[in-house]
DNA sequence: GTCTATAATGAGATAGAC
DNA sequence: GTCTATCTCATTATAGAC
């Protein structure tokens, strides 16, 4: 058996991602990992200190990835990378460390809940951990599309960020007849899928007025 | 000033958006809306309830204008609705709402957080307040991309989806240097954008299998 | 490091006067 | 319909034994 400190934060991962983290008592995480109250402040120290340490074992790979394939796609050649590349870069360790856990949907339900449920101190925690990310992959992306504004290429980063944490936080209900699953089953289906998506979104012509 | 009820209302839907919903004490919205717990129990019943009838509020006007569009649209002409017409109908709704209240940014932000937030009972609310919109639309998006599979308009439509939450939500983060503001400032813009962004990525060639 | 026991607080809900 | 006061319960946090 994993040592307590694991033990908690394998349970807080699957309860924050069940029932949301503010839903989720310090109690409930200890009987699930066969402890006790004071364990995890023993450990941790509160309990935003704990949702702050669940968050990061899990998200810092995850961008440090990220930032690995960006540096190589930079490096590669002298041409900028194209727009499929790059959100490919950024796709895919988000996808694929998914898959690897064994939580599986669970982790990205956590993800997107975080994304939303953070008030104050967390929602600092989350742009801490995506600041240097964000700033790397809209620099590369304004070299790929040079013909949009900055203010475009951010907005539609972002209407892409909005498309993968949708798509990912879904996985799970697949039950529900009435919320039909959104992801393919094969990881690099999904990969293509949403890269084809996001990628046509970014090219997209708007319209300069409406009719 | 506003009947109780009312204000018990407008202070729920600002604190559940600032803080969320589970972080809401109903102590802090009686205080806020100069009222008393015993209030909401009379008026409402419980909190359960109370976040219900927030969520109701603004929700019911926004799907019945989508049906509303829709019916217009299937009655239009012999011809199918095309792919704009149908995500302006699904978009505009819930842009203009949100631009017509005085709550603005706020309101977009309780609605995402509840598409997430929401474990159990709540989630089987948001469900319900969307299955008929989403099996008209749907039905719609099938007749408009015959080309699609209807896994693939339904992945592509949650897609779209996410986009609009995703953009919604981040409404009011504006003053964060790190978080550069996502929609345009004139909702006819934002729409346009929007529209255009998801149209195309409905429109994407996903490419056979990986080189 | 781990645990039991308990403190201190704040939550949702309710009774009953007005 | 509205309010004060109170009940009951669950929470985070901590003290202190081992």
């Amino acid at each position: 058996m994993a040592d307590t400190k694991t033990r908690i934060l394998d349970s807080a991962e699957v309860l924050f991602a069940e029932r949301g983290v503010e839903a989720t008592s310090l109690r409930a995480v200890t009987t699930n990992a066969e402890s006790n109250l004071a364990a995890v402040h023993y450990h941790f120290g509160s309990k935003e200190a704990l949702i702050a340490a669940v968050v990061g074992r899990r998200l810092r790979p995850v961008n440090e990835e990220r930032l690995r394939e960006l540096k190589k796609l930079n490096e590669k050649s002298s041409k900028p990378a194209s727009l499929e590349e790059l959100l490919e870069a950024y796709f895919k360790p988000a996808i694929s460390t998914l898959d690897n856990s064994e939580q599986g949907s669970l982790l990205a339900k956590m993800m997107s809940r975080l994304f939303w449920e953070s008030g104050g101190e967390t929602r600092q925690l989350i742009v801490e951990q995506f600041s240097e990310v964000w700033e790397g992959f809209i620099r590369a992306l304004r070299k790929a599309l040079p013909e949009l504004s900055t203010r475009q290429v951010i907005s539609r980063f972002h209407f892409g960020i909005g498309v993968l944490i949708h798509a990912l936080s879904q996985r799970g209900y697949e039950e529900d007849p009435k919320m039909p699953s959104i992801l393919e089953k094969d990881p690099e289906r999904q990969l293509a899928v949403l890269v084809a998506f996001v990628a046509a979104g970014f090219r997209a012509q708007v319209p300069e007025r409406k009719k």
